[in-house]
DNA sequence: CGGCGAGTTGATCATAGTCAAGATCTGTGG
DNA sequence: CCACAGATCTTGACTATGATCAACTCGCCG
């Protein structure tokens, strides 16, 4: 349909960085061609820049190529509450593009690049790739079950044990990414995005993290956590390591 | 596929009581004959019966046709989170059916009827009637908006305004629905299920209903809910009030 | 140098949790 | 019909977790 939009446009999906993620599940030629043929170009922002915001029906979808951003949504009177993390292959706009507009905004936390898709194409990705319309479930199943998991920490958990799950989750989702080390990452968030992530103040995350320095459980400065001891902060925490799964990409 | 199952089976979509209320899109006969195909029985439960449980990978997805139950989540100490609350037209198993297990438990907070789905058919859904698997992404997209929502409470909102706010989207969902009159509704869940999707103690709970009560706001008791004063509601709650929209129904 | 964003720390306060006892209601069996 | 047990809800007293306030550090950038 779009195929002819002209040659020009910054439209290199087989350029795709995510192919090369073994986390990935694999594309077809054909597949592969015809979702470039939805891809309407790219889209770099900076940090803080907003991506989507609530309430609005942006003509655009996204799926995150690299960087990382937050998802959130805010009170009247400006409380905020960080909804989910955002990583490479995460699509954004779900709501946008199924319902009309979005309950949530969308904001980068470090550089980013997108591809972008034009919204009015959704509804046909369904009808002519009805595979990529089972993986956007897919990946909306997975979205709802990170808000799951984030609403028992928040509603549930004392404070340290949610900063403990906070901090393990975003490990182990950079980690299967290949964006951290097995006992490390850098960590593109600030504390304040944490903190408001967690459900906690500011002053309170700080506290917390100190307690997990001093305890030698993991230690979150200057950008950089050093997980130094895993066991202990998945027992805090309280998971159960799951086994890693193949995820599909859209 | 299955349509030879054979003439006993408990199908009877075209009976399905959904289909009276104004707030469903409509099928036509050619989709209805085809949902109907998809169905392979009828699920009848009582107040307490749990319908999926986490981490288990039932062979079946279901459709609630009547009566309403919880989503949620347990710590290993058995602290509890409803991560949702369930009625008629919801979708349960979307996990089981594009992942391999469920994230959450379910379970009926009243009498249920669900119309039961085979998980394998689950893929071919997509496949043969894109339009229903579209239909599937946008009862996730609106999971993933209450979720947004009840987060955004439980992290940010005081336990008054939780509490309200939990009210009047209770009753919003089911007056939608048909379920409850414009200022009432008979309320099926207990307070400790109510203390439990808000985040609190379940003694912290009753209080706080205990000073809406007294404020004329709202009268929780005796399984019935009384908003005296809809407008204090919303103003405590913290919400804007949006416009209805026509939902589709699998 | 000054200002800003980010993080740290201590003191004090308030919201909500915990504990305990009792009130109601409901279904069940005698 | 009554007695009893269990579930649900209520209320008060006390406690603890985390919020708020305020001051200060540190690094960065113009």
């Amino acid at each position: 349909m779009n195929k002819s939009t002209g040659p020009a446009m910054r439209v290199r999906c087989s350029a795709c960085p995510l192919r090369k993620l073994s986390c990935f599940a694999e594309f077809s030629d054909a597949e592969e061609a015809f979702m470039s043929s939805f891809k309407s170009g790219e889209l770099d922002v900076d940090r803080g820049s907003p991506i989507v915001m609530e309430g609005s029906n942006s003509p655009h979808l996204f799926t995150v190529l690299e960087g990382m951003g937050i998802r959130y949504k805010t009170l009247e009177d400006g409380r905020r509450q960080v909804i989910g993390f955002i990583m490479p292959g995460d699509f954004v706009g779900l709501q946008a593009g199924v319902m009309d507009e979005m309950q949530h905004s969308v904001e980068a936390s470090t550089k980013m690049l997108l591809c972008v898709f034009r919204r009015t194409d959704f509804h046909q990705l369904f009808r002519d790739l009805p595979q990529r319309g089972y993986d956007v479930s897919w990946l909306a199943a997975r979205e709802e079950h990170f808000l799951g998991d984030y609403l028992l920490s928040v509603g549930r958990r004392s404070a340290m044990e949610r900063v403990a799950f906070a901090l393990w989750s975003l490990h182990r989702r950079a980690f299967d990414l290949g964006l951290a080390k097995a006992t490390s990452m850098d960590m593109p968030f600030t504390q304040l995005e944490l903190a408001d992530a967690v459900g906690l103040s500011l002053v309170h995350t700080s506290k917390t993290l100190k307690k997990l320095r001093e305890r030698g459980v993991a230690d979150w400065s200057d950008r950089k956590v050093m997980i130094s001891d895993p066991d202990r902060l998945l027992e805090i925490a309280g998971v159960d390591q799951p086994a890693p799964r193949l995820r599909p990409l859209i």
